[in-house]
DNA sequence: CGGCATTTGTTGACCCATTGAACTTATGCT
DNA sequence: AGCATAAGTTCAATGGGTCAACAAATGCCG
């Protein structure tokens, strides 16, 4: 398996030093260890890296000292020859944290190195009509209340990333419709609450993150769909999201699938989001608008009580979403699309439906099927996604958190 | 302007030695003087790329004697100071080659560091109904006489790039329909003239080789649109061409654009090929189907004398590109889009509806216009793009091209 | 039970690329 | 002519990886 990734320091059009040789180094033994399934030797990094036994031993003993690593029990040695000691990523040690801010909830979780959950918190409640300044605050004092419960854990946690439903710009938030949000600096009103004043924010879609926390050792390249009242697309390949010259990538949304359809609000005809969004399928499915409670509910619960119209609309939006996939995955060439959002609650309806749709229009489903799947987190995906994009910048370049 | 570009050196899971450092500041040397207009001195490499004027010294001596760099005049200084010697690609000395094999031509490319045209020859003549094998060898006999003709002119070509219409994998042209050739080694083939035989050969795409002929400084992220009887992709983002998992990133032929449309071959219904494809573009203005003949030519000559039945033809193959491109350009968010193959030609009569429409279509047009053109090359176009890849390999690898 | 092969991890001399500061060279300005 | 200024070079110092030898710890086999 390769241990791919990249961006380990060195930065294209920077000047390499000494320090950057070892920055690289170190990164890269780390990742042996974070990619094994086991604890590992350090022959084995040596090996697996092509580095020399004695680099290895070196570069160990730094990530050791910096509290990266913790040696284990000595490994079962297949022949003979002196038992190696294991190595693995330290548990307890630097974490990541993921704050997400949403339409209806607030949600935090922490990792630790090795990516698990240390804790976890999910705060109810509808946000809207609140000032952005309140949800904030509140926001940022959960954020430092799990810091805190972090801490007295023996956590240290080494950045923060937000995730926030609307599109960011240069770490603003430039605009924010279901919220109602507009122009918000969110790290520098969070920087307001004191225990997360000197911590290392970092701003992104909401979308971005939760399709982040799909990625795994064997799914490191698929379309996250997300669907809400809008319709979008965090676009991941090779276990990295693509962004887009200006980071608006992933507007499936607003693809035409139909030049006869309805017009959108933004003025073309037969957008995906008209078709295949919830309030389409709401209206399609003849619900009533429901006030406050998710879309979502009401049509899963409509769906289980095997309502005709609502199969029917679940269908109809099968087939948009079919088109509107198709051509993402020709241009992209991924295989995999994974349904988030309000999609993942409503894909034992979709997914039949969808999956065939696609089998019929990708050309190269002959040699490869398509794989369509519900995501399997809940509203705890976004946090959780960039709780773990925290770690993995933060196995990247190791030499940051290192005792001097 | 950020040097950008990757790949220098220091692959992601290899381990970084001495002299993947010299490597690494050896490339970005080389690119400062590759990316300024005008000769450059030592000394401004050195505040250009944060290094030393002392290791920016040792690295030219060594650009210098591996004949990648040639000191020109003396700068022109601005104040007082000794006067800077003036450092450039060295004209002449180490080059590139591209060649093309297309259905109704063949194309011969070569380049130097500078990427400027050295040497170009077309070779006018169907290919179809003859074997892979008898077209190689009269594509290998045209590469082996520019190549002789080129080290006459005391070019040494680092390496080829092989442009064919078809799909390419691992090197090997897996299926070219419009040749009707199926899993032909191609490196394979031409490496049976001697002159070849220890060339480096790569094979790739001629779309995605012609997507690159026409990145520029100015535009490094945009969509080629390779318009013949198929329509096809080049992605190229920040100057690289986007492959996809698997290497088929770009079909934008089958991007659905009418449920209500004609079937396709592919077995789907509406996509943009059977829409606006040459074949269908012909037939829906009422040109008899033409022999040999590539399509482009009697649709152009019909759109210049005013024919109604081609105007009508081409708006409506406009409007449902722009559906197509519309999706496409949501989900990669990139700006431009370079109409190419036989697009090019028509571009007069597709670019007006094709912009309004794109503009009615995308989401960010309020900010940001969306912008389309006509490819600046013809038939060189690949074999350009091919030859200047070569290139640029040999820039971000300079080591490998050093006499030691 | 003892010697031996085998593998792990460590040590120290060596190599090599960048740094930094001093130095030389070549020009313009006064 | 003298001085300021900037370009390019030289050389000892720094630091990181390699290489080879070695010590440590185990299994195997007689």
């Amino acid at each position: 398996m390769p241990a791919s990734r990249s961006a380990t320091s060195l930065g294209p059009g920077l000047p390499a030093r000494q320090q950057s040789l070892r920055d690289h180094n170190l990164a890269l033994a780390l990742r042996v260890v974070a990619d094994a399934a086991g604890p590992v030797s350090r022959a084995q990094i040596a090996a697996a890296t092509g580095l020399t036994r004695a680099t290895a031993s070196t570069l160990v003993e730094l990530l050791l000292a910096g509290g990266l690593l913790r040696e284990t029990a000595l490994l079962a040695t297949p022949g003979s020859g002196r038992p190696a000691v294991g190595l693995t990523l330290a548990p307890g040690g630097l974490g990541g944290l993921g704050l997400e801010i949403n339409v209806d909830y607030l949600a935090v979780t922490v990792v630790d190195l090795t990516g698990e959950v240390v804790l976890r918190e999910v705060l109810d409640g509808d946000q809207r009509g609140l000032s952005s300044a309140v949800v904030l605050q509140t926001a940022a004092r959960l954020a430092a209340s799990a810091l805190a419960e972090a801490h007295e854990r023996g956590l240290r946690v080494a950045g923060t990333a937000v995730s926030v439903p609307g599109l960011v710009r240069d770490g603003r938030l430039v605009r924010a419709p279901n919220l109602g949000w507009y122009d918000v600096d969110v790290p520098g009103v969070l920087r307001r609450e004191p225990s997360l004043a000197a911590l290392d924010l970092s701003v992104d879609n909401e979308a971005n993150d939760a399709a982040r926390s799909e990625v795994t050792a064997l799914l490191r390249s698929f379309l996250f769909v997300s669907g809400e009242i809008g319709v979008g697309a965090g676009i991941v390949l090779d276990g990295v999201v693509f962004r887009g010259t200006r980071g608006w990538a992933g507007e499936l949304g607003h693809v035409g699938v139909d030049p006869a359809g309805p017009v959108c609000r933004c003025g073309a005809r037969g957008c995906l989001e008209v078709v295949a969004g919830l309030e389409a399928l709401t209206r399609t499915a003849g619900l009533a608008p429901t006030q406050g409670l998710p879309h979502g509910v009401a049509l899963r619960a409509a769906a289980e009580a095997g309502d005709p119209a609502t199969s029917a609309a679940l269908e109809a939006a099968a087939v948009a979403l079919a088109t509107a996939l198709g051509g993402a995955l020709h241009l992209l060439d991924v295989g995999t699309v994974v349904l988030g959002g309000a999609y993942a609650q409503l894909a034992p309806w979709l997914v039949p439906t969808l999956t065939r749709c696609l089998q019929e229009r990708l050309l190269w489903s002959g040699w490869e099927r398509p794989v369509v799947r519900a995501a399997t987190r809940g509203p705890e995906a976004a946090s959780l996604g960039g709780a773990r994009t925290v770690v993995t910048r933060l196995l990247s370049e190791p030499e940051r958190w290192l005792v001097t």
